[in-house]
DNA sequence: TTTACTGTACCGTTCGTTCGGTATATAATC
DNA sequence: GATTATATACCGAACGAACGGTACAGTAAA
């Protein structure tokens, strides 16, 4: 499936311009498809190309997130390990989360249970690894929310404020808050 | 100035619907006003309405936060003001923030400059209450981000997940948190 | 009689989507 | 091996609908 090629790029539209904002043209213009054979390889039109990508992330916080959190080692290094695949994955603050991209404006209907689910698993995994260190679990849930939602707002933060050093603080503090307390 | 009648009903409008999504067939619908006599008050048009409403909100935040951060008291009872304000401006993180609405999309471009300016005020004031307390000047700026960071990525994860106990949470313990290692 | 406002009809543009059809490559049939 | 089918990839042109915005005549109030 050539879709492997072109959902990065869906991805970076979305980023860049929004759910409406990412015209049809644009993406004709950026992946180099006429507009009828993007509907080729997304039947479902625009909300197809939108459900793939969430599928992608899907996959994609799988192995960058799920995967360093369940590995060996150190509980605080395994947090350090997601955060520093976060950073990536966002290129130091550069890039906005396409889930809050998706919860603004007129897609937030369609795509809302969906993006609900994906922030549930973040949460989840995070929680579980304080779970297993002995956490109380509606404590490690809340830490779970603490860090995803720190690192939402430093996103927004950052390029709201053209300035990525919060972005950094937060990530680079996060493990150790997260571990706070520990045995 | 009838401004001031149909400048919130925009905020809501923009706050559902984003700037994209707001079009001027439900902004008619909304307020009742004809295209005609939408362009009667608004010449800007769409961008003028952001304008406007984003000039209200310049107004709303200094008398919600800066105010009450100015006023007589104890430093954590002035927080705590702060933070009850921005509880029902926010509708208990029921509405989202403008600011992150007008990020996300195609009108990043357009009003990212204003956008910045008014977070960078929301952040000063708050780092200006600590400083005035004796707090050393980076650090001072950094809390303040990190409560606004706090607030904007609060607001993301309970729309998201439809659950409104983290923004609950975040507004509860900011006023501590700000106030930590304070004499 | 001027000024403030509005309803209606309309402008050009762009939106997401679809249709009809063309290459090209593989697979099946003779 | 030559000849059909079948499937995949792709595109130009056009679709109706909706977009933001405007022109203008008309009404209401001062």
């Amino acid at each position: 499936m050539a879709k492997a090629k072109y959902v990065p790029q869906l991805l970076q539209l979305f980023r860049d311009y929004g759910y409406d904002g990412a015209t049809l043209t644009k993406i004709s213009k950026a992946t180099g498809l006429g507009k009828a054979s993007l509907y080729h390889h997304f039947p479902g039109g625009k909300d197809g190309m939108v459900e793939a990508v969430l599928d992608h992330l899907d996959q994609a916080i799988q192995k960058h997130i799920l995967k360093p959190l369940q590995s060996e080692g150190d509980t605080q290094t395994r947090f350090r390990k997601m955060c520093d695949e976060i950073g990536e994955m966002f290129e130091g603050g550069r890039q906005p989360c396409v889930f809050a991209v998706l919860l603004m404006g007129s897609s937030r209907d369609v795509f809302h249970d969906k993006v609900k689910i994906l922030l549930q698993n973040w949460i989840d995994a995070i929680a579980d690894v304080l779970i297993a260190e002995g956490v109380d679990k509606s404590l490690a849930v809340e830490r779970g929310e603490d860090a995803v939602l720190a690192i939402e707002g430093a996103l927004i933060l950052s390029q709201g404020l053209n300035d990525f050093t919060s972005f950094r603080r937060v990530l680079s503090r996060l493990p150790e808050e997260l571990c706070q307390d520990l045995e």
